[in-house]
DNA sequence: GATGAATGAGTCTTCATTCAT
DNA sequence: CATGAATGAAGACTCATTCAT
């Protein structure tokens, strides 16, 4: 399926592919039907299966743009920076606006974990995330900013508080995603403790 | 479907909610078929039905008894301690140990907030969730051990960063949970920062 | 199936007819389980099976009794009367009032008669009560009484006007059966023609 | 289900119509099973689902389209015709061809009474043909032709003795609609009584 | 006599995919 | 490119009936 397209067929395509992350996320994969898809956008079937090659293919492509997308947006938000706490915090903060202008992906994110056949499309992306950060936190242990413990840990650990903030605040409480990120960068940084401490400064 | 049940016939649910938590685990809410589990038990389909009215009650069933089993083991652990932070300590250490031996509930889980008829089963275990943990944090703040933050976002952020290293270190890279649970415990004490200051003592 | 039945046996094989042509007729013999009747009597399974054959051979006999029963009462009606056009005034008089106290019975005639393997019951008592009537329509062309035409037809009209009656205006109309059965008669003795005649007294 | 169909679309919805129509006469609404229909004509069992929604739908549509049907032949017998007592004369002898044509509408119409979610569809169609009736009588009482009773028993009898004779001696005894029409005309207009009256001319 | 449990063929229905036009 | 139509395997679920206890 690698059709050469007009630049009408390229809008055909988006239009599919933004139909069907809403209805995906909305209803789940299995329960949209490729019917339902294409009655959406008011066209025959044989239109779907001009662009893709099927339903599963579809999905793919889906995580495939998003995690791009993602990716660009993020690497635009930290250019210039130098510091790796300050480029670990607007990563965040990039994070945060853009998962609350996508909230549907983090649905269909989480679909794709439950089945084996989406997971190698689900963990390119999720590697190269990882490894965005770990960059940033090798780099702030090497400069004693973040203490000396596992990269990886950490890494993961600033991925999971940030995405359960991104779900819980943004999309269930309707917080701004600065304010949800303030908050996250908070807890990343400086943990739960109070501050009764000397150089205790959270950002 | 309130069957009042022989030795017998508890047994056989039992065994149709263990076997259908693997196959869903393993392949999908979705692409496991009732036949599949059945056949896997070696019964007759009508006993699938004996038991659980449609193959979506099984699996709410399923999310019910899970959440049941974890909080009581929760429960258990902090049995007797007072101290807030240790308690916290304590659900973090139980959680990850129940999560390590019930790998499969985690992607149940992650399926189930992808189908919005899954949504109410799951809301109802986690504002439990988030509770319990809000009780300690706002005891915690009360005490002064706890920055005094919205408990809200520190119980989310426990329970998100819980759950990706949960997710990542016990499931996908074999770590033993006690010791992704101490990791888990210092980024959420002390953050990522480093502990160049004067009273910096994790507990 | 020709059990020696206690008397508690009758009884319980007596409600269990009565509970099933209740179900039957309101929701129709199909959709009616054989586990939905022993439910609605608290019973188990076996009981059904210990009673009747098969889910058919109940419906079978429910017919039969009911049939029974009808001609049962219509003779008692008649006994001792000796003009024909009184007779069948007084069957029409019974019929109706038989027909208001067995509403349920319709419907299951009805639904006998679209399938194949229930019509030969339903014939053997429709069979019966069309040569009562008609005995009684010859005699009274034989007495020239009744206009001398095919008393089948006759026969036939009278049953068919009198069903459709009964029908649609005791049960659906909730009139009394006796005003019901003096409309009836009237049309049969006189049709619908105005009485501008010299003798048309009806009865 | 409101597709828009093309001439060959329109020629298998009236295929499937028509079989399952045949089947459901002949075998029963429920033993007829859409398999059955599809494989009747030769088709997959999707096609079944492109033109109807359901089984049951299927069937109201079956209904609705004899009734429309029906009312239209008998609108067409008595265009013209000014005299009330003729009007009803014409409907019945048109409602007696159209019914000789089409005896498996018959048992479908029997069937429907028997379960409670297809009497609406029923009903609609009665109320249509006892209006239709009751208009004519009520017409021939206004003129001193017909007897002053309630036009609604008259009505209701009528309909209720042609659909027995209909049933009776065309589908079961095959005779012919026209010398079955006398007959019920006869008996409506007249009676059973012996015609010893001044001017008794039956039509 | 009676019960809970089990059977499994059979039912309706869905849906990804293909194809003729 | 696009559509309406068709396919048919597969799915969830039902239910009359049987059986061990």
């Amino acid at each position: 399926m690698n059709r050469r397209l007009t630049t009408r067929g390229k809008e055909r395509r988006r239009q599919l592919l933004e139909f069907a992350t809403q209805r995906f996320a909305d209803n789940g994969y299995h329960p949209t039907s490729v019917a339902e898809i294409v009655q959406g956008l008011g066209v025959g079937k044989g239109v779907f299966y001009w662009y893709f090659d099927s339903k599963e293919q579809l999905f793919i492509e889906i995580l495939r743009e998003a995690q791009q997308d993602l990716r660009r947006t993020q690497q635009q938000a930290i250019e210039g920076e130098d510091d790796p706490i300050a480029r670990i915090e607007l990563g965040i903060r990039s994070t945060m606006l853009w998962s609350a202008e996508h909230e549907n992906y983090y649905k269909l994110t989480q679909f794709a974990i439950t089945e084996e056949r989406f997971l190698p499309s689900l963990r390119k992306g999720q590697e190269v995330a990882i490894k965005d950060v770990m960059r940033h936190v090798q780099d702030g242990i090497d400069r004693g900013l973040i203490r000396d413990t596992s990269a990886d840990y950490i890494a993961q650990g600033i991925l999971g508080l940030s995405t359960q903030l991104v779900r819980v605040f943004i999309h269930e409480k309707h917080r701004s995603p600065d304010e949800v990120a303030d908050e996250a960068i908070a807890l990343i940084l400086d943990g739960i403790h109070t501050g009764d401490r000397s150089a205790a400064a959270p950002i």
